[in-house]
DNA sequence: GCATTACCCTGAAAGC
DNA sequence: TGCTTTCAGGGTAATG
């Protein structure tokens, strides 16, 4: 989510205000066939506002019309001022009516692009499902102690489940907890209020970083300009097995919870 | 109805 | 050197 946010940002200084031209898409299914009705709707039209929901990206359109975009893992935006070839993965060029344009490249196709002529945001199919914003005031203690105490996975699913805390992906999970203190294996309704607290207080801490820091960047991650971001300077347990926990020096550990890694210190994570 | 698992995909890294 | 295997992860359909 912090990465997407970068992405809006930019966006919000690039694309809106311009008319879309015209669409050249790979033909190449992302997560699902993007189809001709997206060259269809965005032509003509003009970007009003760029919203971010969870990761998802929405433009809003004149006439009246919802652009949706999932960058998936791999997937990246960039602005071009100028004429550029498109690359082996660049699956949709939208040309401006300034000639400006905007590249969507995603070598991993987990991406999504749409579009949607609902009235509102929340009645687009994919945002409807989507839980609390981690940054939202509506997410506090009592609120997170309440979707704790009437789940029986383990915490670290928890977060990663978009329709309980929409926004949060492995690095931010794994960092959050250890700010927090919990096991990554704990089960939510064991949870205290005391440690709901704690784990509010750290997901807003880490999310709040990583945007500060645009966005964590290994191998995938640019934003719009093609800038990587630098939260990877600053994380304290993800990818770091192996090495000493900052907290307390014990050895940072890597289990897999649902087919996905996780980082997490045996000694200062109860 | 909820929790868990498997799958989609390709590039990079590791292993041989 | 070059080929093969493994791993990475967001979302969701399938399974338990």
């Amino acid at each position: 989510m912090p990465e997407v946010e970068t992405i809006a940002r930019n966006l919000r200084k690039t694309i809106v205000g311009k008319r879309v031209a015209g669409i050249r898409l790979s033909g190449l299914p992302l997560r699902k066939p993007v189809g001709g009705t997206l060259a269809e709707k965005l032509q003509g039209r003009v970007i009003r506002k760029i919203h971010r929901r969870g990761k998802y990206l929405i433009a809003e359109m004149e006439p009246h019309a919802f652009w949706l975009i999932h960058l998936g893992m791999s997937g990246r935006l960039y602005f071009h001022p100028t004429e550029i070839q498109p690359s082996k993965h660049t699956h949709a060029t939208i040309f401006f009516s300034d000639a400006t344009r905007l590249e969507y490249r995603d070598p991993r196709r987990f991406g999504l692009l749409a579009t949607y002529e609902v009235a509102k945001i929340s009645q687009i199919p994919e945002l409807r499902a989507l839980g609390v914003e981690p940054l939202s005031p509506k997410l506090d203690r009592e609120e997170l102690a309440r979707l704790l105490k009437k789940c029986r996975s383990e915490v670290k699913s928890f977060l990663l489940d978009q329709s309980k805390i929409a926004g949060l992906g492995n690095i931010y999970v794994c960092e959050a907890l250890h700010w927090a203190g919990l096991h990554p294996s704990r089960r939510c309704f064991t949870l205290s209020r005391e440690e709901a607290g704690r784990l509010v207080h750290a997901v807003r801490r880490t999310v709040k970083q990583a945007i500060r820091n645009r966005g964590t960047s290994f191998s995938d991650f640019r934003d719009s300009d093609g800038k990587p971001g630098d939260n990877q300077k600053f994380l304290r347990i993800f990818q770091k097995e192996g090495e000493k926990c900052r907290r307390c020096g014990s050895m940072i550990l890597r289990m897999r919870q649902g087919n996905r890694s996780t980082f997490y210190c045996p000694c200062c994570q109860k």
